[in-house]
DNA sequence: CTTTTTGCAAATGATTTGCATTAAC
DNA sequence: GTTAATGCAAATCATTTGCAAAAAG
């Protein structure tokens, strides 16, 4: 339903677009997406989108915490609808694959023993391993997989 | 002392060459270092050397396990001597500061609730936040602190 | 009508690739 | 002597910047 996008954002008092709605919708329907694939969903309905665009919208909505960053190392960025539900992430070493999960750690666990005077408003937690497919198919570094 | 750099390449099978040795007492001297700091402490003892070599150790040294690789969300990418401690990281969201930390969660805490058949092999925690220094001067993204 | 967003082109900058030379084993 | 590392140049590719036209508030 495209009100339900309409009122997430006016309710963080960011501009309606069609652009905007198309990629709360298409990180909507495809969790862990790069911007290459947001655009080409996004292209499908707005043929005249530009790159920068998708740029653009996911920075805005990632600062306003709508939206999730997730950079696998040396892949391009992912982004994924921001639940606010505290969740982690599997990452594949060998194709990057990114999978959801949540950590048996509750949250006074998941603290930092010297804090170092930071101001501390998140913990992120990446589980590092091989998938499935790649232990199966003794894929190498850089080969995508499922 | 050099010859402990030297034992440490041989018993990983890495053959010994200077430029390798110089960027590993360059990780033990700049904890957190990027390519280009590296890369300009090398050349301080090894005028000649290239920035690709440094590129090539890395990524060897990265793959054996001997240093450690930090992606800071839209930052060069970092590197630690590895010392297998398995300390997490405090990341500045507003200047990107670096610092170790551990976390309070004890290993078995420290696991998927549903590994989706990953062979897990790392948790790394990320604990974002905003550093003393860009608490106080009220920095905004981007600008560099401490 | 003022601000934000869009879309285009061009720039940036970290990282990678190819290859001939040199050094390690 | 065979394999791996070096260093140079050029290419790649995700991301950013600048700006004029268009849309949102």
């Amino acid at each position: 339903m495209l009100n339900e996008y309409r009122d997430i954002l006016k309710s963080h008092d960011l501009s309606v677009t069609p652009v905007r709605i198309a990629v709360l919708q298409a990180l909507k329907n495809h969790p862990h997406a790069d911007v290459e694939t947001i655009f080409s969903v996004v292209s499908e309905s707005i043929a005249t989108t530009s790159k920068q665009a998708i740029y653009n919208n996911l920075h805005t909505l990632v600062e306003h915490k709508l939206v999730r960053e997730i950079k696998p190392k040396g892949q391009p960025s992912l982004y994924e609808f921001g639940t606010g539900d505290n969740h982690h992430h599997l990452v594949c070493r060998t194709c990057d694959k990114v999978m959801d999960t949540h950590c048996i750690a509750s949250a006074p666990c998941l603290e930092p023993t010297d804090d170092h005077g930071f101001a501390v408003d998140e913990a992120e937690v990446i589980f590092w391993g091989i998938c499935p497919a790649c232990q199966s198919t003794r894929n190498v570094k850089g080969e995508k997989n499922g």
